[in-house]
DNA sequence: CAGTGGTCTAGACCACTGA
DNA sequence: CAGTGGTCTAGACCACTGA
């Protein structure tokens, strides 16, 4: 039974009172200095408290007006994108990978995200697949800017997936995660052991290092074998 | 040209420099003390802009050994699941709903799911889909239970989507969504004007208040009509 | 104009843990 | 044991805005 800092017990509190619906949205909170005397304690651990409600969206402070519960829940929901051998080895699975294709090319001169991409440099593609357990578990294609990333030219990945190599050599970045969903072409189908037009999840990431494009990477799985969960609730991320 | 806070000066100088790269993962930051006197302040002003810089996933902090720049992006992404009528008209196009189908009816005895879900109370079924300038944009089969939220049983929906209703009735919620693809049946295939079988996106999304189960709601997305978009960056959530 | 939240100060004691 | 972060105090001044 471990102790909770004071600030940590004022927020779970109100917490607890929002989601339990004791106080509804719209609803005032006990101001500052009120919960100061309820709780006997500085003010700056009431606003720390109140503070961190406010981050994680569940109330809305007015100066001079007051605290609010927020109108609406959070509409941000997280959404865990891990790397997939790490997510396919967490399932007790074996994971391998099989490169299909590798080849050095200059952006097409119709794309212009590509054209954006290279910054006048050449493009790294390769595609390849991903298993688990000997299933094939999801088929990708990726381009790497070797602008960005020129130390990939000279590294091997018929066995390794690039992505990983990326975490490894470029940690830090900004991404973007687009999701849908498509009909196999006859060429994914193959690889993926399905037949042409079954339903695919796809995931396409770009992926930047400060204000550098560094990879995008499209990825299609097939319905079903995987599915990507995203929960919004009283759980917030801790200090 | 708004004057930011100090340690809101702090936290983002300290950001820009993880994020451009100048220092990297592993990297030791300088202490507390050190960065009071950079930057000619108190101790709680630095606090603050580490504490949120931990909170968001940049930095590690351990006691005694100091403030480390985070091993990898914090995998979490932002994702916006936005509701739907709100997103429709958002990109400018006409919204509309049309019911299929209402009904209440008990729990199934062989669906476990929904024996929770009811409390041993009745559940409402409707189904019906989402239209964009007349175009159907999405199929949804909803359950809602009866023994949490009552008051629905006297609601129309053959115009508007039980989930505006429920946002404005059950305002605070806990929710989890599972994305996933699926072959549209033939049943969904003509309500969406598509050939049977082919792609759709998916997602089913179950809503608590505090503890209650409130509703699960299992969407379909024409392939390409609709994508989700999760986002990580620098942008972080403010205060 | 009174009360609110936003910010900041200059201290304090503590637990922890690497050297 | 020295330095670190975690927490907390008891003040302070300010901008803002609803009554």
């Amino acid at each position: 039974m471990k102790l909770l800092p004071l600030h940590e017990r004022i927020r779970t509190d109100i917490e607890s009172q929002i989601l339990s619906g004791a106080i509804g949205p719209g609803d005032k909170i006990a101001s500052e200095s009120g919960l100061m005397e309820v709780y006997g304690c500085a003010r700056m651990t009431v606003n720390k408290a109140l503070s961190r409600l406010s981050a994680a969206g569940l109330v809305d402070r007015r100066t001079k007006a007051g605290t609010f519960v927020a109108k609406r829940p959070n509409e941000m929901m997280v959404l865990d994108v891990p790397d997939l051998p790490v997510e396919i080895v967490r399932r007790g699975q074996a994971y391998r990978y099989r490169m299909i294709q590798r080849l050095e090319r200059a952006a097409s001169p119709h794309d212009e995200e590509e054209q954006r991409f290279a910054e006048r440099g050449r493009l790294l593609f390769v595609s390849g697949v991903h298993i688990a357990d000997d299933q094939p578990f999801a088929y990708e294609e990726r381009l790497v800017s070797l602008n960005a990333v020129p130390e990939i030219a000279g590294a091997d990945f018929t066995s390794e997936p690039p992505g990983s190599w990326l975490l490894r050599h470029i940690p830090w970045t900004e991404a973007e995660n687009r999701i849908g969903a498509v009909g196999a072409s006859a060429q994914s189908a193959e690889i993926l052991h399905i037949p042409t037009g079954a339903a695919c999840l796809t995931i396409d990431r770009r992926t930047w290092r400060g204000e550098k494009y560094v990879t995008h990477v499209h990825q299609q799985f097939v319905a079903g074998r995987y599915d990507l969960v995203a929960r919004f609730g009283a759980v917030q991320r801790g200090s």
